[in-house]
DNA sequence: TTAACATATATAGCGCCGATATATCGGCCC
DNA sequence: GGGCCGATATATCGGCGCTATATATGTTAA
């Protein structure tokens, strides 16, 4: 699934500028399970507008660049809908993390907890972020919450209860990969 | 991190050619938590022999083409050290599956049933392949297994229990976007 | 005061995926 | 027996997308 069409699913939920799409994924109500970035929205955002799935009004600011509100056409709507009958693509989880962690015992035992810390730590305050209903949101969005939430739950408890094992095979002193 | 330090740490497990690193991504330990393809692996081995990090080694076959061993080197070794030790990157979870479910509202009711119908299915076939330990494996790869089957186990027992919240919302007719 | 952060658009460089090309073998169905 | 598919094995092309950066300015915090 293409940037493309993630904009133009961003766009459903109201006309917005390409700042403001950045930002649903990267703090917003997108950024728990997709991500995409200013490399890929702008350009993205063009070739919708040359292909007339979105227009584009150029709002003048003072003292500012010109903002460019992007709208959805007919055109759009009815191509977002064919892309969302299209087969979807496995959800895909990567972590570096659990790579690192496959050399564990090659790995000094304070460098295993520390990054074990670190993971819960970030993790937690996903699940915080996960678990504040908006009233704004959509059934949709209320759901790929919740979903996030058992997620991380899971994660905190799975990591929380087994660290001991990574870490009791950590060595003692330096590293020696 | 880049392709040429996953290659790097899938070498520390023995001596590999290109083709069977990608199947470490594609069906092996690593295929649950990364992703790397072709197109990547190649041009980094290649990269990685060019810079001393690894070592390659031709091996004729009747009626086939040449096989490439790939062996890490004393380099290689402390160059994948010094990767480990470096900060890493957050988890990454991608799901094309929750973004059209942000849609459900707008989405036939038996396309939103059947696209739940499918995740189940392919999740509980990662369950299977996680739940089997396997002898060989290193105490971090039983580790990165045990944490997909939980994670797989919390996604299943969600899924199960909230599809109706999702399902309920889908339209009964045709999309309408 | 000055650094950091937010608003806002845009692009260059490079890494990586997906598809494809090439070549051969074994197994399976008809 | 013939044809097709999947596995083995390497390699590259095209295009997409991320990271970092450039540009410009206002606001907030130290």
């Amino acid at each position: 699934m293409q940037v493309t069409t993630l904009c133009l699913g961003a766009l459903v939920f109201g006309d917005a500028t390409g700042y403001e799409i950045n930002k649903m994924f990267e703090d917003g109500p997108f950024s728990h399970f997709l991500d995409a970035s200013y490399g890929s929205i702008y350009p993205a955002l063009m070739r919708l507008a040359e292909e007339g799935l979105v227009t584009c009004k150029a709002e003048a600011q003072e003292r500012r660049p010109d903002k460019k509100i992007y709208s959805l056409t007919g055109k759009g709507r009815l191509k977002l809908r064919d892309a969302l009958q299209q087969p979807i693509a496995d959800d895909k989880f990567r972590s570096e993390f659990l790579f690192t962690l496959l050399f564990a015992h090659l790995l000094p035992r304070n460098r295993v907890r520390t990054m074990v810390d670190h993971r819960l730590a970030a993790m937690k305050q996903k699940l915080i972020e996960l678990s504040q209903p908006d009233a704004e949101d959509t059934p949709g969005m209320d759901f790929a919450r919740q979903y996030g939430y058992a997620i991380y739950s899971a994660s905190i408890d799975f990591l929380e209860n087994n660290r001991h094992l990574i870490e009791d095979i950590a060595t003692e002193e330096e590293a020696h990969v």
